[in-house]
DNA sequence: GCATCATATTTTGTATACAATTAGAAAGGT
DNA sequence: ACCTTTCTAATTGTATACAAAATATGATGC
């Protein structure tokens, strides 16, 4: 596992960001440096700089003398995500339309085909792993490194988000919206596209905001307030 | 000065980061972990944090084995940079014309002032650095976290790319945009404060790309395709 | 039984030691 | 003189040791 030592701080980089995308480690969760010393056979050093790099990816707190978990991100975040999503992506899906090549297109239509896919098996984690891969595809025919890196950490975070506040049977979009998406894009009708985008997006985020924080974690939420004020 | 051992990091970092924003340090400097060391009275275990995360706003570029050196984008950067610059952009000032109080618009008065004191004094750093702070400013007053944060990064990276491309005695932008701007923005005219800004970036880029490459660290761009492709 | 304080254990933060790699300098051949 | 090769010094990468902090445990008094 941990045999190619050269790449090893990546690739366990790439395990722990598609664990928690994938939503098999919850907000909240502990993170342990010793603990994932043991389980990828590496020191705390190559351990510490992957904490860090998510944490300044938004998907890991480090809290200073006190250790490392999964981010909760609070419903002022989640407004402020969707908020630069719209933005951003909007401004994607019009590069991608014009950008785009039969293949691409071929491609996004395969990703929303295995994302019905996993949904009707009840394969939730692989879910939402594509419906982000298919939002950083756009990005990546867009040919913007700036913009698809920022949207590659808001995906992520959205992905908190949504483990937060969407209980595990509620689907969290529009299973057609990337569907019409796509034809709206082998079109070349650079309004509709923009238009599907942004009511995906409004849509999604208002399926988040309707959801009442559960029980367990809340009060973190609750009391943020005070906590940042002492 | 190294005092303060709790916010050395911090403190370190902003320090670099500073120093890289109004060009005292140059693209292509190498940073040597010892040498930082020294400087600063801390261990290379600091020193790498910092060097990481200016690496990830991509200031900084780590080389494998070969050390750290100031980055020094390429046009193709640059375009991509602007790109992202003018939609972000355009998204904030809309935000930021809303949201904005009669303090905010004082201080962005203020800021503007200073910038033209600088520029008059002969003082170049100061006036990158206040010419970044003002468009910053205006991130802070249309309030969304993830939005600044890229640009902060990206307006870093402008710094890199005025440094690497346009000679020290060029002005690098129209010394009256943001003035035009405020003005606009304080008559709460969204249209008109949209098109100063989308100008104001157009001009700025161009003239960036006007400027042909100097010598000395050419080499590098000329032939990185064959240092990739190899 | 419950709260409070003292102690022990765990966990994190920083410095340092050592190994691996690269860059530079000196020597030798053409 | 110039290019190659070889050795040395400098530099980076990783693991580990130790210090500081936080958390957990247990004893004592009420």
């Amino acid at each position: 596992m941990a045999r190619d030592k050269k790449h090893s701080e990546s690739w366990i980089y790439d395990q722990v960001f598609a664990a928690i995308i994938e939503q098999r480690l919850l907000p909240n969760t502990k993170l342990i440096e010793k603990d994932l010393c043991e389980v990828f056979g590496v020191s705390r050093t190559i351990i510490r700089k992957v904490l860090l790099r998510l944490s300044l990816d938004k998907v890991v707190e480090l809290r200073p003398n006190r250790g490392a978990v999964i981010a909760a991100p609070q419903s002022e975040d989640v407004r402020q995500i969707f908020e630069a999503r719209r933005l951003m992506e909007d401004g994607i899906v019009r590069k991608a339309v014009h950008a785009c090549r039969p293949d691409d297109i071929a491609t996004l239509r395969r990703i929303a085909s295995n994302e019905h896919a996993a949904v009707h098996a009840g394969k939730r984690s692989d879910g939402i792993r594509l419906s982000g891969d298919f939002h950083l595809r756009l990005a990546e025919i867009a040919g913007n490194r700036p913009l698809r890196e920022l949207l590659r950490q808001l995906v992520a975070q959205t992905s908190l988000a949504i483990a937060r506040y969407v209980p595990s049977g509620q689907p969290m979009c529009d299973e057609d919206d990337h569907d019409l998406l796509v034809e709206a894009m082998a079109d070349g009708d650079t309004e509709l596209s923009c238009r599907i985008m942004r009511e995906h997006l409004e849509e999604c985020e208002r399926r988040l905001m309707m959801e009442t924080p559960p029980g367990s974690s809340d009060l973190h939420t609750v009391f943020a307030n005070l906590v940042a004020a002492e």
